[in-house]
RNA sequence: GGCGGCGUGGUGAAAUUGGUAGACACGACGGAUUCAAAAUCCGUUGGGGUAAAACCCGUGGCGGUUCGAGUCCGCCCGCCGCUACCA
């Protein structure tokens, strides 16, 4: 063994190991039982950034331990490789997306060897390979005859930078969530997937998902948005049409007051022909939709068309308004407004002077005036003719069996969520297998023409994609007619959508999937990957799996059975700030900070110039304010495991986790002295057996605190995730050993337990250096093979235990006892206990409580 | 505005079921080793208080429940994430 620690030899010689003996590589096998663990793939955007190491470590270590205690664990890894970043790419650089794409694959692929992650390469795939996309394009238009796709003219979100259309979802205030430009509106034929279909499905499923963190389902629920009420038609005054609205609370239907419709709907088009002044409003609301930035603080805006609804119980004629914030995508596009039990009613009738009527009292029977307030909770109905005295549940019924009855309306439910369009007017993606023949029908690419292949050797010219700008490359035919392909090509959220499914059999040439190693395989046991990705992918992939069910190649109804969302990694900024007020982001990797005698940071001084610069803050690590610190840079100086490390001990998975350089030296540090300690033990030569039932007291501790640190470690790594107690349990452990004084053969026995022990759980988050202390602690058989330790129960027994004395409450004293002491001789013992008695003097003990094992409180005034 | 999360030493954090607040590290300070430094090892390290103890204070703030609250409840303040008028 090496007198010290050399990680570039140790990582090197463990990972030849495992690539030689093909550790890796997984087949199914009936009987044992399977492990799934998936982290999330990358994009390869070029190189691997620290998010990525944290979430291939978390993923890692999980898959290691599982591994450890048996399971036939399959690790595979992948490539987003789909997207428009190649597009960006390729056209600085005048080169073709693929070879951009493929490079980076090649690069970042070396640099996920080169962390010991232990993945299965055999399954490796990208999704730009006509072997992956072949079978999206095929399930596509399994899913159109189906008649879960379909084709809309519709007004979609036109990305001015990206030129691309952007789903619903990718808009974020009004800007694309990419580029951040602000979003045009354009209408374009466009491919739709009935999403919608499976809302409810998908909504109750959540109550199966046990493992996934509750944030996450309560994000995937609201962006689902159920609700359940009426929809109901008003008769219009003068005319033949009645106007339809969606309401939750038809228990309010007696508090109407006005209608209002969206600047979209027909019936404000209707009004705007005639007057004038509605013209206008409906032409400002189109061009201040989505420009307004800030929709929080945008005043609510109206104009009344002049119609009259009748009221479908009072014959009433009620006003309807066109209201700028009535939303024509939702519902109806109409609403019946109730502003003494609405909130956004009620402003907006504040504003234009429309009446308030009060229909709901509150149910404690508490003065409200509706006149100032909204009154917007459940309560008993007032002033609402037969329906008063009702409860707003009773009411809700009451009212809707009336309405149904006489066909004013009917029960409806209503999702926020919305169909998926998958059609982008990227190059860089899938093409969506669809053509259209001379006479105009419409139909799916046949089977065996599949794939659809995207010709790879292109040229970017930044306008237009290739496919588009090749007026050869869509000609076809089909049965002797001529015919043109689609030239959109699929959001990538298609392929990412299925690629967990298609790890189980990633080179099958069948079909999309080999149902018997599908499921297998699947569910995925673990999935680990950022929050961003709590809604999106994740309700898709979802969405996905019930569509693979229903096709009849997986048995399963969702994908992943535990979600592991982990937080991001943060670093600090610095910054210079010139006289116009520019800030100049500098690189934390080329600043050195200042303490006072206390460890604060008082200053930070730039390594280039020595003069100082500002402190920025603690942020997520971004180009914007260059704080990213690149991983390859700190495997070179330290190798894969101090980086491993470092990162699993500074914060739980889900915490983001900020960098810190002194803490990755402390990692190194740690693994320096691991290595130093084994080295001295294993240099005394072979250990006796432990003689178990005669150890001295020091003995036995060493020994019992081996065994409870076993106990935690193997809850924290497997219930709890939580990897940072885990190394903390294991450090204590090495304290431990370290304060053992080594005088006989019998203290070296209890030593090589604990060590290891230490090794053994150490190894899947440092697996280089472990698989070396390994060997050298005398074991033959490779640590990635080894079974995790049981933690032996007799070997954590107490005889003795410190017990905590506490007068009201307070802490006064410890005490150590017996074990097995019964209650009554502690109460006595505490009671007579020196410092207890201080606190009690001339005072009444009123009660005494004891926890056993663990404290006494005496209740004294 | 809504929903969710968080707030603990100089710093990252721990405290798992309401039961010893600050484990484990980082940093800082002191010491050993060294010609010197690096590396390494040992010690101290929440604040006040003391010769040392005792003791007092302390988990964003105020209140409550409890024998006992970082943990539960209410209100308030601050930070972060998601979401954006969903009838």
């Amino acid at each position: 063994m090496d007198e010290h620690y050399n990680p570039r030899d140790v990582e090197q010689n463990a990972r030849t190991f495992w690539e030689d003996n093909n550790t890796f590589t997984v087949r199914e096998e009936p009987g044992k039982p399977k492990y799934y663990c998936l982290s999330m793939f990358p994009y390869p955007s070029g190189k691997l950034h620290m998010g990525h190491v944290r979430n291939y470590t978390i993923g890692d270590v999980i898959s290691r331990y599982q591994r450890m205690q048996g399971k036939n664990v399959m690790q595979p890894m992948g490539w987003d490789a789909f997207g428009l970043p190649a597009e960006n790419a390729a056209i600085a650089n005048r080169s073709a997306p693929a070879k951009w794409t493929r490079a980076n694959i090649d690069y970042m692929k070396k640099q996920l060897r080169q962390l010991g992650f232990g993945y299965d390469w055999s399954r490796e795939l990208a999704t730009c390979d006509p072997d992956y996309y072949r079978w999206e394009q095929w399930f596509f238009t399994r899913l159109y005859e189906k008649g879960l796709v379909y084709k809309k003219m519709s007004t979609v979100n036109w990305d001015p930078v990206d030129q691309t259309v952007l789903a619903n979802e990718q808009v974020v205030d009004g800007r694309g969530w990419r580029s951040g430009a602000l979003v045009e509106q354009k209408k374009i034929p466009q491919w739709f997937i009935r999403i919608t279909d499976y809302a409810e499905e998908l909504l109750n499923d959540l109550d199966q998902l046990e493992d996934w963190p509750e944030q996450v389902k309560t994000m995937q629920r609201n962006w689902i948005g159920k609700s359940v009420g009426t929809e109901l038609t008003f008769p219009l005054k003068g005319r033949n049409d009645g106007m339809t609205v969606y309401t939750t609370r038809p228990d309010t239907l007696m508090g109407v007051t006005y209608m209002a419709v969206a600047a979209d709907h027909p019936l404000a088009r209707a009004a705007a022909q005639e007057h004038r002044d509605v013209a206008d409003f409906v032409e400002q609301c189109r061009n201040s939709k989505v420009a307004e930035a800030d929709m929080a603080t945008m005043e609510k805006k109206g104009v009344d068309t002049g119609y009259k609804a009748i009221h479908p119980l009072t014959q009433e004629e009620i006003p309807v308004w066109i209201a700028n914030f009535v939303l024509m995508d939702y519902g109806t596009g109409a609403l019946m407004a109730v502003p003494a039990h609405d909130e956004r009613d009620h402003e907006f009738a504040r504003k234009y002077r429309l009446p308030i009527k009060q229909v709901i009292a509150a149910s404690d029977g508490r003065e409200l005036d509706v006149q100032e307030e909204a009154f917007t909770e459940k309560g008993t109905l007032v002033s609402s003719g037969k329906y008063s005295g009702l409860t707003s549940e009773e009411a809700f019924e009451a009212i809707a069996d009336y309405l149904e009855e006489h066909g004013i309306g009917k029960r409806t439910v209503n999702y926020r969520l919305r169909d998926w369009g998958v059609s982008r007017q990227r190059y860089w993606g899938a093409p969506i297998p669809m053509m259209t023949l001379e006479d105009g029908t419409e139909m799916p690419v046949p089977d065996d023409r599949l794939p659809v292949v995207l010709p790879e050797d292109v040229e970017m010219d930044g306008v237009q994609s290739p496919l588009k700008a090749d007026p050869e490359w869509a000609k076809t035919e089909y049965r002797g007619q001529a015919a043109t392909l689609e030239t959109d090509t699929f959001d990538t959220f298609m392929e990412s959508s299925w690629y967990y499914a298609r790890f189980c059999s990633p080179n099958y040439d069948k079909g999309m999937l080999d149902p018997a190693a599908a499921n297998y395989w699947l569910p995925v046991d673990q999935y680990i990957g950022g929050i961003e990705h709590a809604i999106l992918h994740l309700l898709y992939a979802r969405f996905f799996h019930k569509l693979m069910r229903d096709v009849g190649l997986v048995t399963s109804s969702e994908p992943f059975n535990r979600l592991l969302c982990q937080g991001m990694v943060l670093a600090e900024t610095y910054y210079r700030e010139d006289e116009s007020g520019k800030k100049t982001w500098i690189s934390p990797a080329d600043v050195t900070v200042e303490r006072d005698n206390k460890g604060q940071v008082v200053k930070a001084i730039y390594g280039k110039d020595g003069q100082p610069v500002e402190i920025g803050g603690v942020t997520k690590m971004s180009k914007s304010k260059n704080n990213g610190i690149d991983p390859q840079a700190i495997i070179d100086q330290y190798g894969a495991d101090t980086v491993r490390l470092f990162m699993m001990f500074a914060a739980p998975p889900e915490q983001s986790l900020e960098w810190s350089d002194s803490g990755v030296e402390g990692a190194h540090r740690f693994l320096k002295r691991l290595w130093r300690i084994v080295r001295d033990h294993v240099s005394g030569g072979d250990v006796p057996a432990i003689d178990v039932g005669n150890l001295s007291d020091t003995r036995r501790d060493l020994r019992r605190k081996t065994h409870e640190t076993i106990a935690k470690v193997s809850d924290d790594i497997s219930r709890r995730l939580t990897f940072n107690t885990t190394i903390a349990a294991i450090m204590e452990l090495l304290n431990e050993v370290g304060r053992l004084e080594v005088s006989d053969e019998q203290d070296r026995a209890v030593v090589q337990e604990a060590l290891d022990t230490a090794v053994l759980m150490l190894s899947p988050i440092a697996p280089h250096v472990s698989h070396q202390l390994w060997q050298a602690l005398g074991h033959d058989q490779p640590v990635v093979d080894a079974s995790w330790p049981i933690a032996d129960e007799s070997a954590m027994v107490r005889s003795r235990i410190e017990v905590v004395l506490q007068v009201n409450g307070k802490v006064r004293g410890k005490t150590e006892v017996p074990a097995d002491i019964q209650k009554a001789d502690l109460e006595k013992l505490a009671l007579e206990h020196e410092n207890v008695t201080r606190f009690t003097e001339g005072k009444t003990v009123r009660k005494v409580i004891v926890v056993p094992g663990k404290l006494v409180n005496v209740v004294a005034n």
